[in-house]
RNA sequence: GCCCCCGUAGCUCAGGGGAUAGAGCGCCGCCCUCCGGAGGCGGAAGCGCAGGUUCGAAUCCUGCCGGGGGCACCA
């Protein structure tokens, strides 16, 4: 019996409490049964009689009462208790909740995914870093969280598109391009420039792609051409760099979408094109505006400036028309908390589209990420040396233990990273915990079948009667609970959570109940029924870490 | 001034109104005749402050204090 099962259960309950007379309320349409705090409180409890109690003008504990004397008699239920002001706390008989062991190992990979999202099509773009140098930290953490929030909606039955918006236009890579020129010509790094070893090495690659194909030196083109050429060669160096580094993590977006295009294709036309005939534009001071005060946003907003350039925003309408063209009906953008500000504007452009804000593009907000030394925060510069991008904290402490670390906490926090206490104590990181939970069911497995442990001999969900049995079985239920609300919140962190937690239940299981029989003693239906809990432990614990794009070692 | 996020154990962080607020690391004390001790058991230690809503608030609302990030015809 899952945890849903028993839901319904109670609810029926209820129902039948009503039509019985022995209560006059509006059933609600959803009950929820959740595993207690405290161990002494049963498998599962439901605060249900305390949420119905008023409207039925009844006391919360004989409500309680009457649910309770109902629910005994189902099969399965071992007892039924009203506790405290009105909670309903229910112990199931080992048969009856053990038999999920077997239904988990049957599962597989299957177990703990869902449907709730089937069919839906989702657009899930994150990183989108500019191609003006390596990723940095900030990144890296929406690369972990946006990769594994993609596992998690797929696992949902979702049509997962992940997108990479690459800023290949506008003023910031024309800064990008006079920096390589001036490192070309070993001139210092412009004002508002990008410094750093990896534009004096693409400076130099440049040079030397060019030699190498019989161009001109582009250092003696005249200083616009030479521009051009830096430019347009840089991002297509920088390119690749990006995607391999964000590979090599583990994370594959499936397009990179060039805002370059939107320029070049006539898209941002369009778009203003339908926006200025759906009456939302306006022409002032020699610029036109999108009235986007109409949708709650603080001011309105500039889409072609008075020298005739498009701002940066024509380029998101055009986007965000482009992703709705495309068919995709969830649009989420994972954002760093310095872009908070765009929420308003891209709420009312999508309002202005005639689209639901919230709805059909919905917006993520992630704290920032600080680096710190000895305690102390260190602002990232590159002139100080101080950066910390992607590739040098996989180098510190490997990609698991870097997507395990970023993933596993609210992107509503600000996190703090300690690159010499990641290096130093690797082992603070708790995805060693989860992996060694999982390691050691590879192990005891490895020795089961050693002391000639079968599962196919014989499976008794009766006998799995140990307290940290039944614990760990309630637990290993909650699995596609958590994933459904992971996904519906949009929290990866709370699959992380959920793996420490079962990874604690587990250790402690092991350390009460043994699946190998010892020395010479006859292997029994409990050693086997034990192997299927082991192995479904096993599979939970994988298929948790598969979400987060963590490995699952069958040893370390 | 306005907007967003945060303030929970010594540290890093969980806790989608519910019972006695949890984990990892650190600290103190235990457990190796038994499947991997990267483990288990016990202990010390905490919700920034003040109101409000509620049968019930770390959680929701208001104000204050403190920290971070934003408020461009930049991208």
């Amino acid at each position: 019996m899952t945890p849903d099962d028993l839901a319904i259960a109670v609810r029926t309950t209820l129902l039948d409490a009503v039509d019985a007379g022995d209560l006059v309320v509006v059933v609600p349409d959803e009950v929820r049964v959740e595993r207690p705090r405290q161990r002494e409180h049963g498998d599962w409890a439901t605060n249900v009689a305390l949420q119905v109690a008023k409207a039925a003008d009844r006391a919360p504990r004989d409500v309680a009462g009457l649910i309770a004397d109902r629910l005994v008699t189902i099969p399965g239920i071992a007892k039924v208790d009203v506790a405290g002001p009105g909670f309903i706390n229910i112990t199931l008989d080992a048969a009856a909740s053990g038999d999920l062991a077997r239904v988990i190992v049957e599962a597989g990979e299957a177990y703990g995914r869902g449907d709730s999202l089937s069919g839906v099509r989702v657009n899930l773009e994150f990183v989108s870093a500019n191609p003006t140098g390596p990723i940095h930290l900030g990144g890296t953490r929406w690369a972990a969280v946006g990769d594994s929030l993609g596992r998690i909606l797929s696992a949902l039955g979702a049509d997962v598109a992940r997108e990479y918006y690459f800023n290949d236009h506008g003023a910031q890579i024309d800064r990008f391009a006079r920096s390589l020129l001036a490192a070309a010509h070993g001139e210092p790094t412009p004002e508002d420039g990008y410094a750093g070893e990896y534009i004096d090495d693409i400076a130099s690659r440049i040079i030397a792609d060019a030699a190498e194909a019989g161009d001109a030196d582009p250092r003696t083109l005249p200083r616009g051409a030479a521009q051009e050429v830096f430019r347009s060669r840089g991002v297509e160096l920088m390119f690749p760099q990006i995607q391999q580094s964000l590979h090599d993590f583990g994370v594959d977006f499936d397009v990179y979408f060039h805002e370059a295009s939107l320029h070049s294709s006539g898209r941002v036309e369009q778009a203003i094109d339908i926006l200025r005939a759906a009456g939302r534009m306006y022409e002032a001071d020699g610029a036109l505006w999108l009235r986007t005060t109409d949708f709650g946003d603080d001011k309105d907003r500039v889409v072609v400036k008075s020298d005739g350039h498009a701002a940066y925003v024509a380029g998101d309408l055009a986007y965000y028309l482009d992703k709705r063209e495309r068919g995709f009906e969830r649009k989420i953008i994972m954002l760093g908390a310095d872009h908070h500000g765009y929420i308003g504007r891209m709420m009312a452009m999508v309002a202005a589209f005639g689209d639901t804000p919230h709805v059909n593009l919905e917006i993520l907000i992630g704290q920032m990420v600080n680096l710190v030394k000895d305690g102390v925060p260190v602002r990232m510069s590159k002139r100080a040396g101080t950066v910390v991008t992607l590739e040098d904290l996989v180098e510190a402490v490997g990609v698991d233990a870097a997507r395990y670390a970023l993933a596993r906490s609210s992107t509503d926090s600000p996190m703090d990273i300690d690159l010499d206490v990641l290096t130093a104590h690797t082992n603070d990181n708790p995805v060693f915990y989860v992996q060694y939970a999982h390691a050691r069911v590879s192990g005891v497995s490895r020795r089961a079948a050693l002391a000639g442990v079968r599962r196919e001999d014989g499976f008794d969900p009766a006998l799995l009667t140990h307290d940290t049995e039944a614990v760990l079985v309630a637990a290993l239920a909650e699995f596609p609970r958590v994933v459904a609300s992971a996904g519906t919140l949009l929290e990866p962190h709370r699959v992380a959570r959920y793996l420490e937690e079962l990874a604690g239940l587990f250790h402690k299981w092991y350390d009460a109940c043994r699946v190998a029989p010892v020395g010479d003693d006859p292997v029994t239906d409990l050693h086997r029924t034990r192997l299927w809990l082991n192995e479904a432990t096993g599979v939970v614990l994988a298929n948790g870490l598969g979400l987060l794009g963590v490995s699952a070692p069958q040893r370390m």
